[in-house]
DNA sequence: CGCCTTTGACCAGCGC
DNA sequence: GCGCTGGTCAAAGGCG
């Protein structure tokens, strides 16, 4: 996979301005593959700059795509119906797409590079189609039960069936300006593993979401070109609420904005990641929401915040009710 | 005591 | 077919 030309959601990395204003918390939402209305007006990010992830793997959900996952595609597709249609927009991205793996090749790139790689590229879920694939894992089950049974070691070696490949849920991820690698983001995690990443000197950690019939998962990484930027790639979909999370609360943090719309229903938003950040009080919350929404307006070169607002309102409010 | 983290090992997919 | 790498498991230990 290496080499296939894909474009990530590249937003400049505009923290690297607004640091001082957004403190230690800054998202830049980004993924591969975003749709057809996006890669217009949306900074592409170069094969290189997809390395300089860390290798991230780039075959992640777009913005939307993940808005797509977590509500109805009927709601999505009219609320990004803005210059393209819904099948434009939303379209799942072939095996040999996703297969990220360019995963670690780092080449030497170190910069990102300024040029925008308005190629687009296709939409990519890891949903749809996918599987897997990069690595889908086996099929694992429960263990415990059967397995242990006559498994010499401790895996599960689980025939699965062949060709019968697990499917992955969709996938989104973001970079964040933040000095903790794990953030808080409402929801309870457990670790399940720490990996070296190839060319990287920072480790990926896996976390699973603690409630039992949730299966959403997270990585972790930092950005090897920059250390500050922890670099957080979420798969799946929360069947639960927040825990620690109330969206009155989350709005009400918001107050200050009036610009700023409601968060989406998910963690898996990074907007309501952002209102999720623990912060000493409230006011820089909603500073950091504020300014937040304003960069993912400028990215997506949008009007203004009211066009942003109108984009989401429609499934916002309705998980808020 | 329960939950979480750490960590080494295992497994599967992919490239060569 | 082999080796590499990402992803996951699960035992052990730590912490509140």
């Amino acid at each position: 996979m290496s080499g296939e030309a894909r474009n990530l959601f590249h937003h400049d990395l505009p923290f690297h301005d607004d640091r001082r204003n957004v403190g230690k918390s800054g998202f830049i939402p980004f993924s591969t593959d975003p749709p057809s209305m996006f890669n217009q007006s949306v900074h592409g990010l170069g094969d290189s700059a997809a390395r300089d992830l860390n290798g991230f793997d780039p075959s992640y959900l777009s913005f939307t795509d993940c808005l797509h996952g977590a509500l109805d595609y009927s709601t999505l597709s009219r609320a990004f119906d803005l210059s393209c249609s819904p099948p434009d927009a939303f379209h799942p991205v072939d095996d040999a797409t996703q297969k990220t793996g360019g995963m670690g090749e780092s080449t030497g790139t170190t910069d990102i590079p300024a040029t925008p790689n308005s190629s687009v590229s296709s939409s990519s879920t890891e949903a749809a189609g996918e599987e897997d694939s990069g690595k889908s894992k086996k099929d694992r089950q429960p263990k415990g039960s059967e397995d242990a049974v006559d498994k010499p070691n401790k895996k599960v070696s689980k025939p699965k069936k062949k060709g019968e490949k697990r499917q992955r849920e969709p996938r989104f991820a973001f970079m964040t300006k933040s000095e903790v690698d794990h953030l808080e983001d409402g929801y309870r995690w457990r670790k399940y593993g720490q990996k070296a990443v190839k060319n990287s000197p920072y480790p990926r950690s896996y976390y699973r979401c603690t409630s039992q019939k949730c299966s959403v998962k997270k990585r972790v990484e930092r950005s090897f070109q920059d250390p500050s930027i922890v670099i957080t790639t979420y798969e799946g979909q929360h069947t639960h609420q927040s825990p620690s999370t109330l969206r009155g609360n989350a709005a009400a943090m918001m107050a200050p904005s009036m610009l700023t719309p409601p968060p989406p229903a998910g963690p898996i938003f990074p907007q309501e990641l952002l209102l999720q950040l623990p912060s000493t009080n409230n006011q820089a919350a909603a500073t950091r929401s504020s300014l937040y929404q304003q960069t993912l307006a400028q990215q997506l070169r949008l009007p203004d915040y009211g066009l942003l607002q109108d984009m989401v309102p429609s499934f916002i409010h309705r998980q808020l009710s």
